[in-house]
DNA sequence: TAATTTAGATGATGATATTAATCTAAGCTT
DNA sequence: AAGCTTAGATTAATATCATCATCTAAATTA
């Protein structure tokens, strides 16, 4: 049945939210359009009233995941008492980051499935790179330090999750701490 | 029809060593089993002959692809003529190595996707790590800075394949050069 | 060489995928 | 308030998936 365009773009809101989540669970390919739709709490059916198709969804849920991911940044380099790129690494590369994929950092969790994806897709993540990119270097006022950083703190992380092993998890983390 | 022994053994090695290439470039969702025996130039009813069933196989394939990581990074610190580090880095930072995913590093291509797969795999994954770990720290006698220095190449080529824009990717590339 | 075994092909089955036509009840417009 | 519009549900078409029973021809083996 229908209902008000409030409700209707809070329900689309919240299937791309519920979609980000379950694509850096189970990947783009891991997860259905009927079972993600159940996950939000509607049919499959309506799913085509909103989105022209998966690819869709797939694009608007990167987007959104990502603009999240920046935000993040933000606010640990905003809010940090001491050294701000000290602070970021101290919540990305931490034992609960580590075990929350859905929350997680995006680059992590769907970085490597991007090359397979539209071109929107792929767009966004260079969008977004650049962006965190400028984040970082504002604080290190170096471009290609301010790349290493992020490189280190991706890679350490999807290293760390691939292990199914806490104590080398643990190290890999702690590797990527320091400087 | 029957074929030898060997002839067998030699159409099952082919079916794993596709599968390796395959799952890279698809991921181990992206390709089905049909597919995945055409290409290695059988029907898929032949398969259950060989495998369980296709967690089998992307064990087994991730375990042969993850092997042949380690013997590129042997060869490649060993057939050095400098520093091994930068020699490592020469190939693996490279814009063919960018394009070369179904070739490439499996750390970089599935490692993401480690964590939804069997305790095989990510034991699989464990100890390649554990493995280049020694490697990498046998030339630069410290385990932490070894463990920064994979992350961070692993790291920066799944970001630069990420981003779809070769400029974005090759200086992504270029600033895990340096060490 | 006759009997047995088996690798791979054929074809079927059931589960699950995306997509979409149609229905309906409720919001929106006039 | 009557008529129009549409969000979401129902249902179904179609495709693709993993899996497996059965077949067959060739390799082993006795």
């Amino acid at each position: 049945m229908r209902v008000s365009r409030k409700i209707a773009e809070q329900n689309r809101k919240n299937v791309v939210e519920t979609a980000g989540q379950l694509f850096r669970e189970q990947g783009y390919d891991g997860i259905g359009i009927a079972d993600l739709m159940k996950a939000a709490g509607m049919t499959h059916g309506g799913f085509y009233k909103q989105f022209t198709g998966k690819s869709d969804l797939v694009a608007e849920a990167t987007e959104a995941a990502l603009k999240e991911n920046k935000d993040r940044w933000e606010h640990s380099i905003s809010g940090a008492t001491g050294d701000p790129i000290k602070a970021v690494q101290k919540w990305y590369l931490s034992e609960q980051h580590l075990k929350a994929l859905g929350e997680g950092c995006s680059f992590a969790a769907l970085a490597s499935e991007s090359p397979r994806q539209d071109e929107r897709v792929q767009s966004a993540f260079a969008e977004a790179i650049r962006e965190i990119i400028a984040l970082i270097e504002g604080e290190m006022g170096d471009e290609t330090k301010a790349l290493r950083t992020l490189s280190t703190m991706v890679g350490a992380i999807v290293l760390a999750r691939s292990v199914g092993d806490d104590l080398l998890a643990s190290k890999i983390l702690r590797s990527a701490r320091d400087s």
